[in-house]
DNA sequence: ACCTGAACACCGTTCAAGT
DNA sequence: ACCTGAACACCGTTCAAGT
C-alpha cells in the first residue's frame, strides 16, 4: 500500500489532530467533569492546541458531540451471529446499553437525546434491527419492541445514574439516605430498595418482563402462522 | 385574615417577582426556544428586570430549574381515589407523563435528568407510591415496577420528542424521511412504522406489555397469598 | 427587601492572518 | 492544510451600591 498511516507525530511531539482523536479527548473530559464542562477552549487545552483549531475538524460543537456519540456506539457492539440465539443476543445488546450508562454516566445522556445522525449510528441501528428480524419479528413488531426496550434501558439508565452519583448542584435531600416516615412513609419505605446493591436485580426484573412478553409474542405468532390484521 | 395577598402590582405596573412567577416565565422561554436558550439575563429581560434580580429568589440556575421541574410535576397530578381502580389510575398517571413529553418537548428532559430534590417532588412520589400500594404491591415490587414504568415512559418520551421534532443543529439524515434500501434495508423498512400517526399505538403497546405483567403478578401474588422469600 | 450596574471569568463561533 | 489570535456577542455568578 502506498499511503500507510505511519507518519504520526508532527506538531512538535504531539500527533496531528483528527476527528477521532478529538472526540476521544472530549469523551475523557466529559467522563471526568461532566457534559457541561466540555468547552471548545478546554478541549483544545487538553489537546495542546487553541480551541479554535477544533473547528477545522468539526463544523460546530453539535457535530463534535455526534462524534462522541459514535465512540459510545462503538462500545455497544452487537454480538455477532453464532453467539447464542437472536433473542439472547438481543438481551445482551440492551444489557450493554445499561452497562454503558454505568461506565459513562455523564456522556450517556447523548444516547437518548441526540438523534442518530451519523453513518456509524445507522449501521448500529441496522445490526440491531437484524437481531429483531432474526428473532422472528416483522417491521411493525420490531418498531414496538424496539421502542419498549430502548425506552426502558435509556430511561432506567438515566435513573440509575441518578441513583449512583449525587449531582453536586441544586437543593438537598439525597434520596439514598432519605428518611421522613412521618410526612413521606412510602418514599421512606422504598429508599432501601433502591440501594446500589439492588439495582442489578431491579434492572433484570424489567428485562425479564419485556423478554417474557417477546417470547410469548413469538410463540403466539408461530401458533397462528400468518393472519395479522392491522387495527390502526 | 390580616395579610391577604392582594397587594400585587408594585414595580411600576408589573407584579413583584416571586419564585413561581419566575419559574413559569422560565418554562415559557424553554417551551419557546429550548433549554439551552434559557439564561438568567434572557429570563430577566422577559420579566422586565435585570437578570441578576433572579438571584434574589433562587440561589443559582440549578435551583431555578428545580422550580421549573416543580411546575411540570403539577401537570402530572395523580388521579384521586374513586376515579377507577388503583391500576387504572396508575396507567393514567404514566400516560400523563408521556403527554407531558409531547406538551413540553424541551422541558421534559428535566424530568429524567434532575433528581427530585424539592418537597413538591417528594409529595408527587408519595402519591404515586400510594397507587402501587393500593394496587397491592409491596415496597420491593413497587420499586421494580416503578423503575420499569418510569424508565419506559421517560426513555420513550425522549425518543418521541426526537421523532416529532427535528433538532436544528448537527448533521443531516432526518430519520422520518430516511430511505437507503441498499445500505440500510432494515432501517428503511422501519421508518414508516415510526411515523407520528403510529406513535400512540407504539406507546400503548409497551404500556400493555408492562401492565399485563403487573396484573399477572398481582394474580399470582393473590393465589399464593404470602410466601415471598428474598433471594439475594 | 428588592433590584441595579459593574465586574470577573468564562462561553461558541467567525475570520483574517500566519506557516 | 492546519493552526493562531483577536474579536463579537454572549454566559453564570458575585458584590457593592442604590431605593
Amino acid at each position: 500500500m502506498a499511503t500507510s498511516g505511519r507518519r504520526t507525530r508532527t506538531r512538535n511531539g504531539r500527533p496531528l489532530l483528527d476527528r477521532r482523536l478529538i472526540a476521544a479527548e472530549a469523551l475523557r473530559v466529559i467522563d471526568a467533569d461532566g457534559l457541561e464542562q466540555l468547552s471548545m477552549r478546554r478541549l483544545g487545552a487538553e489537546l495542546g492546541v487553541e480551541g479554535m483549531a477544533i473547528y477545522h475538524h468539526f463544523h460546530n460543537k453539535a457535530e463534535l458531540l455526534d462524534g462522541v456519540l459514535e465512540l459510545l456506539l462503538e462500545e455497544l457492539e452487537v454480538p455477532p451471529e453464532g453467539e447464542g440465539t437472536a433473542i439472547e443476543r438481543l438481551r445482551r445488546t440492551f444489557e450493554a446499553t445499561r452497562a454503558l450508562a454505568i461506565r459513562h454516566p455523564h456522556a450517556f445522556l447523548l444516547l437518548p437525546t441526540r438523534r442518530f445522525n451519523t453513518v456509524r449510528a445507522l449501521e448500529y441501528y441496522e445490526r440491531l434491527l437484524g437481531l429483531f428480524r432474526d428473532a422472528g419479528f416483522d417491521a411493525r413488531e420490531s418498531a414496538r419492541f424496539f421502542r419498549l426496550l430502548a425506552g426502558y434501558v435509556s430511561g432506567a439508565g438515566l435513573a440509575e445514574i441518578g441513583s449512583r452519583a449525587q449531582q453536586p448542584d441544586a437543593t438537598p435531600a439525597k434520596l439514598e439516605t432519605f428518611s421522613d416516615p412521618e410526612r413521606f412513609p412510602l418514599v421512606t419505605a422504598i429508599v432501601p430498595e433502591l440501594r446500589v446493591r439492588n439495582l442489578d436485580a431491579i434492572f433484570a426484573f424489567g428485562m425479564d418482563v419485556i423478554f417474557d412478553a417477546m417470547s410469548a409474542h413469538l410463540r403466539a405468532g408461530a401458533a397462528r402462522s400468518t393472519r395479522t390484521a392491522p387495527r390502526l
